[in-house]
DNA sequence: TCTAGGTACTTGGCAAGTCTATGTATGACC
DNA sequence: GGTCATACATAGACTTGCCAAGTACCTAGA
């Protein structure tokens, strides 16, 4: 045997989670919209293909994170999947704010800020 | 087709590939070494088992960014595998730290700081 | 002497997240 | 009619992280 006993969740998994879960905190979005104002308000730093936001919204759906809705769009457009925060949503916001913020100020003293 | 074209890497994905870095930085160690310090050092933020550093820093090896040599122990106590950075490995971790920076600062603005 | 615990590395295998690529469907525009 | 933008979906591959277990050796203590 070895290790210790381990602690919280090491983030770096689901971390993309959070960011979505921090964009749904201000208004409800849709897939589409999440993955451009992510590129948009991040200057492309932080860039997600739709193969890693529609995954991620469906599992923040299942583990009750998030809930979502059919909205007709205006026009005849396609119909887009709306996302609403919970209220496990906006805890789990919480606490992973808090990881990640654990997170970052322990990497940068690794890093040497 | 969707999602224009991708740059970089998107972090969050060796990123402990990146804290292991960091410390060879500092100077040559070896695994439980890196393991011990990252948990002293981050007050336990940031706490690996071995199954996630050992992996790792074979998987540097592997890609050139760290060379190992085998080291006998004081007394006679286990051997120990020291790793050192090689010139690829600098230049990862300083494109990596970029990398992280931008990461960072993209992440607290989605997240409200 | 026997046991427990610390040091040190290794490995198998699963679970989960990310990304590429591709597909569907619609409407607008030229 | 062809192209582009919107919008969602998903299969499959790949990577990572981690648990769990094992090997091996040494020291300390009862």
């Amino acid at each position: 045997m070895s290790a210790s006993t381990r602690s919280g969740p090491q983030l770096s998994r689901g971390e993309f989670g959070l960011l979505v879960l921090g964009l749904l905190h201000r208004r409800d979005m849709y897939g589409y919209e999440i993955v451009a104002e992510l590129r948009r308000s991040t200057e492309g730093a932080i860039d997600l293909p739709e193969g890693t936001v529609y995954p991620a919204l469906r599992r923040l759906e299942r583990e009750g994170l998030a809930s979502g809705y059919w909205v007709e769009a205006p026009g005849a457009a396609p119909r887009r999947r709306y996302y609403k925060l919970t209220q496990a949503g906006e805890h789990a916001l919480a606490t992973g704010m808090d990881d990640w913020h654990r997170f970052k100020v322990a990497a940068d003293a690794v890093l040497g800020q």
